[in-house]
DNA sequence: TTAACTTATTGACATCATGTCATATTCTTT
DNA sequence: AAAGAATATGACATGATGTCAATAAGTTAA
């Protein structure tokens, strides 16, 4: 027997159940969505008690949600990265670069953003994290389009807010389109293209 | 078999019925939502016997499938309105008169709007709908965008298909951002922004 | 070591929504 | 008026959810 530290057996296995769990629950929305995912599956392949799933989570939302955070702390990196460019060929160079990280998010966590996707669709909580992420895309590409304008790089008769919210939607538009798979080009040829549009748009 | 003329006491009756319920299932999608809208409440509200809605209706999906026909059809009807400009001005007018068509739709149906978007997350046959609609708006954009390319009126080197879609998708996420009355800005004010930076950014 | 205490687990149960189907009702035809 | 056809009905089977009182497992302190 191991001693000297504290008695904290009980708590370890708790962990290990929420554990259990949390990886049954992945399992399971891979195999079968968001929508058609069924706690009592999860439970079943975790090995534990009915009940105990609902000691350690609300419900179906709240493990995704725990599911996701990595997922979601790479997408506040990408949306926390700030510039300011000299010219508008910098300009483009960097936002071709983001929208590029941006989209490439799809492809890297395809499977769980398509368990992400539809439950942004159902479960409210869900909806508002990513929401959550969405404004602070928008705060910063507001604030990196007023820096341009400030600089006389930019087109400074365009309302930045509304210019950065558009350039994000699209963004956002096509990186489900990614994790659905139904893109027909490349990301890089995808990435290119809009920003090309948005920086010729935008730009002087 | 149907003469049309007599004895069509019991049709009419049963399209009554399917009526009441319509009507009754409109306003419980409108005080609940798509998500919390309950049958059993709706045919209560009909005064129908529960089996009943089923003989006329799939479930909830199909009622309001039949509920958005008319809207469906006005984006349709929208999205078939092609043009052909000869200058890039005439093209800004037309497109800025199209956007603000398109996310007009948004505050003269807001309320079953507000109830589609929802379902649109959850109802794998309604986002079809939707989806089909999308698809039409795109394949409208992108002759638009080839032919201003072939005229000499914009970039030639943009992949028309991805700029029409960048282009649809940023309108899209204005409208549901007007529909759940999140915008700050007048629908004129957006429309005149976004195509402001497009057809800058897309024609010569 | 044991008794009291704390924390974690458990599954039976109550609840609620759905969709089906055998039966009943209402209307039409002969 | 009897047979036939189209509609309507609600009881029922099904399946998912979340709760909770009871129990088990682990810890502490005497």
């Amino acid at each position: 027997m191991d001693n000297g530290k504290v008695g904290d057996k009980r708590h370890l296995r708790s962990i290990m159940t929420r554990q259990k769990l949390l990886e049954a629950a992945k399992e399971i929305f891979l195999e079968e969505g968001f929508q058609a995912a069924v706690i009592s599956q999860m439970i079943k392949k975790a090995n534990i008690g009915y009940g105990t799933a609902y000691v350690h989570f609300k419900g179906k939302e709240d493990l995704l949600i725990v599911l996701m955070e990595n997922v979601m702390d790479q997408f506040y990196e990408i949306a926390e990265t700030s510039f300011f460019p000299k010219s508008k060929d910098e300009a483009e160079r960097i936002i071709n670069k983001q929208a590029n990280a941006f989209l490439k998010m799809a492809e890297a966590e395809r499977n769980m953003m398509q368990v992400f996707e539809q439950a942004i669709g159902i479960s409210t909580v869900i909806s508002d994290k990513w929401k959550a992420i969405r404004v602070k895309f928008i705060q910063r590409i507001s604030k990196d389009v007023a820096y341009a304008q400030q600089n006389g790089l930019a087109r400074a008769e365009l309302n930045h807010e509304l210019v950065a919210r558009g350039w994000f939607f699209a963004n956002e538009m096509y990186l489900w389109e990614i994790v659905r798979n139904e893109h027909q080009s490349s990301v890089e040829e995808i990435a290119k293209t809009i920003t090309s549009v948005y920086v010729e748009g935008l730009y002087l």
